[in-house]
DNA sequence: AACCTTGTTAAGAATAATTCTTATATTGGA
DNA sequence: TCCAATATAAGAATTATTCTTAACAAGGTT
């Protein structure tokens, strides 16, 4: 099954917002304008814009809003499954291991494990229909999640 | 073909740092004392280790060096292909469509092109073996390099 | 409909990560 | 050894992101 399935897509605009309004009274997050037309925004887009990209495009409809309230409320909304956060949101880390391996990154606390596929996994092959957009250098298969020991330091808190 | 094959990290470490000399020298790079010693440290680490680490662990054999060869060296290191970067460099972007896809991301101008697989593709799927570390909330798959358009233009250049 | 409670926001300061500037030092070829 | 070009250290500057605080507003309650 994949990780994230596709449930909204196809439906048209409004659909997608009401989806959306549904899913925050769900999670007791606040419909506010704000969250609607950063959601509206994304949903409209194809281009994968940066918060600051959400940020001016926003503005035009709520000349009032914060870089601020962008960064939170995609992090939110990452954090609903509602967006995808494409790369990385922390530092750079290296790894000098060129074999054919993947990463499992925890979302919490950043750590990063490897995971070499078996040597017959065709997981890390690059797909002949990426040239038409260029030539690949490398790479970058992860898969992000809470690690155990992430999900066990939540437990004990409550 | 994997794009980055494994020919140095069976070695041990004399010996890739002889071949990473060897690489140095036929790209024109010199063979510093701060290059050789960023790649021991990264060539022994295990925890891909972030700019900051780096500058640690290689500052107790050369007290003088500066964070910002550091992030040079790292760089020059990634483009020379000798080590990779988990994840991306820029800034963070975000996209509304959940319908499981990858991404080609140009290490250049940092443009994203999706790419839809075959509906019957393993390209997404989680393997098994990543449970053993937590549990995977999303998949990012990406292949970095160079877009038709980034090339075209370094051509003009010349 | 007015009233709370609590989550949300704007504004701007603060922080973190990375890159740039400049003067000095070093590599590797002549 | 000398020279030209590249690399470096130091610290300032920039960029991306997050935090702080006081004002505000959503949505349940009366």
């Amino acid at each position: 099954m994949y990780p994230h399935e596709q449930t909204e897509n196809g439906k048209d605009l409004k659909a997608r917002v009401e989806a959306f309004k549904a899913l925050c009274r769900s999670r007791a997050l606040r419909v506010t304008e704000q969250r609607l037309e950063i959601f509206r925004t994304l949903a409209q887009s194809k281009s994968h814009p940066s918060a600051e990209a959400v940020f001016a495009a926003v503005r035009k409809k709520l000349p009032n809003i914060s870089l601020d309230t962008v960064y939170r409320t995609l992090a939110s909304m990452e954090e609903a499954g509602v967006v995808f956060r494409v790369g990385l949101s922390t530092k750079a880390r290296f790894d000098a291991d060129l074999t054919p391996h993947y990463h499992f990154v925890c979302m919490n606390c950043g750590e990063v494990y490897d995971i070499f596929p078996a040597p017959d996994s065709p997981a890390l092959l690059v797909p002949q229909d990426i040239k038409q957009f260029g030539e690949v250098k490398n790479v970058n298969l992860q898969f992000r999640g809470i690690c155990h020991r992430c999900r066990a330091a939540a437990g004990e808190k409550k």
